[in-house]
DNA sequence: ACAATATTTAATAATTCAATTAACTCCGGC
DNA sequence: GCCGGAGTTAATTGAATTATTAAATATTGT
């Protein structure tokens, strides 16, 4: 057994595969297309992972990995302050979609081929961020208690930072098309969209005079 | 002809056509599903619309005038001052989205599938919404200038009414089965969801003491 | 009534694609 | 050197699904 090769094969497979299911979601990628980007037999493909879904689920775990920790880690931190931990949050959070753009098209797509899926994952990450959650509003009320902020729901917060940081790589076709906006324009637009929401979001909470 | 036979087979198929698409995009759909939804044979649906792709054509299509509609609507309208026209923009918005709440969906997926519908959606509304847009940061100029609020770009906030308004539609499994959330509550949620979007926006414009 | 046309169905052809098979190559241990 | 297994491929199978065909039934105009 030659571990270059067998790893270089299996690596290329698992690289092609990505790049396939991230754009075009499992149901519109095919077997066939993978291996021909990978460069291999398709039958390998076979080899290696027996079925498309099982290579599929081998991909699609990675990345859902990768997600949750983008999701609570910075929530769930103790000793920073309110504010710093927001920013730090919609900031990490920003990072994490744009050197991912398409991972948020494989979610949505996924979830609607197989609903369960949204149950696995919720059963995966559930716990963490709803104790993330708790403590968050907790700290929401306290401030806005003391009269810094507005009142504010966690949930809401949350989902509204989501909505911000995710939304725009998803519909960034589309919204190129009807602005008529050339790829460079929508990258400095998106350089300074990571502040720009976190002004937002912030901004949004205070109260105003 | 029985103008009633067939408006109610096609228009039958039509519908289920219309189901299914929208919870299952494009790829994930049978022309035999569809048939057997609308209670007809498959083949009726291939004399109808001879292909699929027809026929997801003609919901598609459809669906996606509505779309421009709740876009430029409210924008292209003159005489309104400026916060109530974001505030019905918003409202506007939120309201169709809530009413075609799979539609998201499709459109995501269906960029996914052939992007070149892309352009031919901003062919369709391109233009109007970029002069929407234009008349729009005239006005968020002047009233920045006023120091009514703080300077904003209009595609910005054109983008972040939208994420606000489209994304928790988009993502409404995943989301409840992360917060465990019951049906329910998330119709709650979203029915407040509307308002809060309002004041959000409103509020991340203003310029604090 | 009946011819022309539209609608509907059953049967099946054609296509696409995942998955399997069976053979071949390459390499390392003995 | 040759045996055995891992790696690889071309060719094929089988299932699902789109699309067509040809025949049957209904409807309309005259």
């Amino acid at each position: 057994m030659s571990i270059n090769r067998n790893t270089s094969a299996e690596e290329a497979i698992l690289k092609a595969a990505e790049e396939v299911f991230l754009s075009k979601g499992f149901a519109m990628s095919t077997t066939t297309a993978i291996a021909k980007l990978a460069g291999v037999n398709q039958a390998l493909l076979h080899y290696y992972f027996r079925t498309k879904e099982n290579l599929f689920e081998a991909v699609f775990l990675k990345k859902l990995q990768l997600v949750t920790v983008a999701m609570y880690e910075i929530l769930g931190k103790e000793g920073i302050p309110l504010m710093d931990k927001i920013k730090m949050q919609i900031e990490t959070q920003f990072d994490f979609v744009q050197s991912n753009p398409k991972l948020p098209f494989l979610v949505v797509s996924e979830v609607a081929r197989a609903p369960e899926r949204s149950e696995r994952m919720g059963v995966m990450v559930g716990k963490r961020v709803q104790q993330a959650l708790g403590k968050l509003q907790e700290e929401l009320d306290k401030a806005h208690e003391e009269g810094k902020i507005r009142k504010t729901s966690a949930v809401n917060l949350l989902l509204s930072v989501i909505s911000q940081n995710v939304f725009p790589f998803l519909i960034r076709p589309i919204f190129q098309a009807i602005t008529n906006m050339p790829d460079g324009d929508f990258e400095k637009l998106m350089a300074s969209k990571k502040e720009e929401n976190v002004a937002f979001i912030i901004n949004s909470l205070k109260i105003k005079s």
